[in-house]
RNA sequence: GCGGCCAUGGUGUAAUGGUAACACUAGGGUUUGUGGAUCCCUCAAUCCGAGUUCAAUUCUCGGUGGCCGCCCCA
């Protein structure tokens, strides 16, 4: 018989404990951030109709960067490559139902179809947090916010990140006061997007080649862009005045295309060698604009778990890994398997997670396996422990064994779990 | 979609146009109620297909996969 591969299908993740683990951390600090602005959490399926996304955009996208096919219906789907329109179709479908201002968060895993590269491969996980039904800045100030307690909570400093703001409508305005025609506008956006990748001569040039000769009253009229519009300094005063001060305007940052209607903003890294937008988000007012529906304004950011990772990792930030298992009870004999079970059991009842070794190898071995798991704690049951009820808890860390009986252990446990994370 | 580099046990590395080696890991023992030590043993690999050749893991081509750029970026 033919082999079976046990390699993964290309693009997507497998997650093994540890990495698992890490994942989780990353995103119960999102979650805990979130939460803590009233934010609720949704979900929607990973399957949806392929026009809520040719409705959205209509290009190329969709045709070549997405898992689409027929159903057995002659349906057409596509595995979700970003959550925002499932979140619009669902705001639009029970409009009426909700209360507004809503806010909302999801965590979840999306796809595109394209060819792997660094920090973007075929799944993503993505935290998408949103906002609908505030038209003010507060909407700027709150999402701006989150994404900076995000980062702290995550334990990166103010000088690890930067977030950068720019209001859409000055560069179109910009660009109108230069009378181009859509293209041109379209390059030029084009060129503002990778500005901070290339060098200034390289930009210069760049435009040059767009513009001939209109590229002189570009660069006459460039410092009016560069003038800080008014919305963002109010948004950058308002920021610091929640202590938020690694932040600064950048009239040259875009983020996508014709999809964001007013403030955008992205974070970034501010390490030298990987200085590089981590995420970000902006203000979409049009959206349910597909769906028939009234305009609900919305103001909202995504933020992906390769580049958060990738960013702890540099910085030193990744936690150790822990397992959820607080006990490891090794059984020295097979006859006292029941008594270690109902051990294990009344342990459970008192919230201590408890897994027991069913190997019935030598009790070294059993402690090995103890250690090798990361496990804290192991407690040995044989004749002496059934005997008298009396067990020896044993600190996998050092080896230290404190003498507990039943009612004791759950107690001890969690005051020496409390003192390790000191 | 385009280009560059790469592909050997579970992991990390050797080597060779002719017997694929080492370390770690895993399993077993050294130790019959307590781990991280020592020593011994065992399992385990040349990505797939075609071509050149007496002989290919090695050379050539194609595929697949990985890394890195470009395009794109939700």
């Amino acid at each position: 018989m033919d082999k079976l591969s046990t390699e993964s299908y290309k693009g997507v993740r497998d997650f093994y404990p540890e990495d698992k683990f890490i994942q989780k951390y990353i995103f119960d600090k999102m979650r805990q951030v979130v939460e803590a602005f009233g934010y609720e959490e949704y979900d929607a399926s990973i399957l949806e109709p392929t026009d809520l996304y040719r409705a959205k955009t209509g290009e190329e996208i969709i045709n070549e960067q997405t898992y689409s096919f027929t159903d057995r219906g002659d349906r057409d789907v596509t595995l979700r490559p970003e959550m925002t329109p499932s979140l619009a179709r669902m705001i639009a479908k029970q409009k009426r139902e909700l209360a507004f201002p809503l806010r909302w968060y999801s965590i979840v895993n999306n796809f595109r179809y394209e060819r792997p590269q660094k920090g973007r491969l075929r799944e993503f996980w993505q935290l998408n947090v949103d906002m609908f039904g505030v038209e003010g800045i507060e909407a700027e100030i709150e999402a701006i916010t989150i994404a900076y307690k995000i980062m702290r909570s995550l334990k990166a400093q103010e000088t690890d990140f930067e977030l950068r703001v720019n209001d859409r409508n000055s560069v179109n305005s910009f660009l109108n006061s230069l009378n181009l025609d859509e293209d041109k506008k379209y390059k030029i956006t084009k060129i503002f997007d990778k500005k901070n990748k290339i060098t200034k001569p390289e930009f210069e040039d760049q435009i040059k080649e767009t513009l001939g000769d209109g590229a002189k009253e570009f660069f006459n009229k460039l410092k009016e862009l560069e003038v800080c519009p008014e919305k963002v300094s109010k948004l950058i005063e308002e920021l610091k005045k929640n202590n938020i001060v690694n932040i600064k305007f950048d009239p040259f940052l875009m983020r996508g295309l014709d999809y964001y209607t007013g403030i955008v903003f992205e974070v970034f890294d501010t390490d030298p060698e990987n200085n590089r937008s981590m995420f970000g988000g902006g203000r979409y007012d049009n959206l349910l604009d597909i769906f028939g529906e009234e305009k609900i304004p919305a103001f909202g950011f995504g933020m992906g778990d390769v580049t958060a990772f990738e960013f702890l990792k540099s910085r030193n930030l990744l936690p150790e890994y822990k397992p959820e298992t607080d006990l490891y009870l090794c059984i020295i004999d097979e006859k006292f398997k029941g008594f270690t079970d109902e051990l294990a059991q009344t342990l459970r009842d008192e919230k201590i997670n408890v897994a027991v070794d069913y190997s019935y190898k030598k009790i070294g071995d059993q402690i090995k396996k103890a250690n090798k798991k990361k496990i804290p704690f192991a407690i040995c049951v044989g004749e002496n422990e059934e005997r008298k009820g009396e067990f020896m808890l044993k600190r996998l860390s050092d080896g230290r064994e404190f003498e507990a009986n039943e009612a004791e252990i759950p107690n001890t446990i969690k005051l020496l779990k409390i003192k390790c994370a000191k």
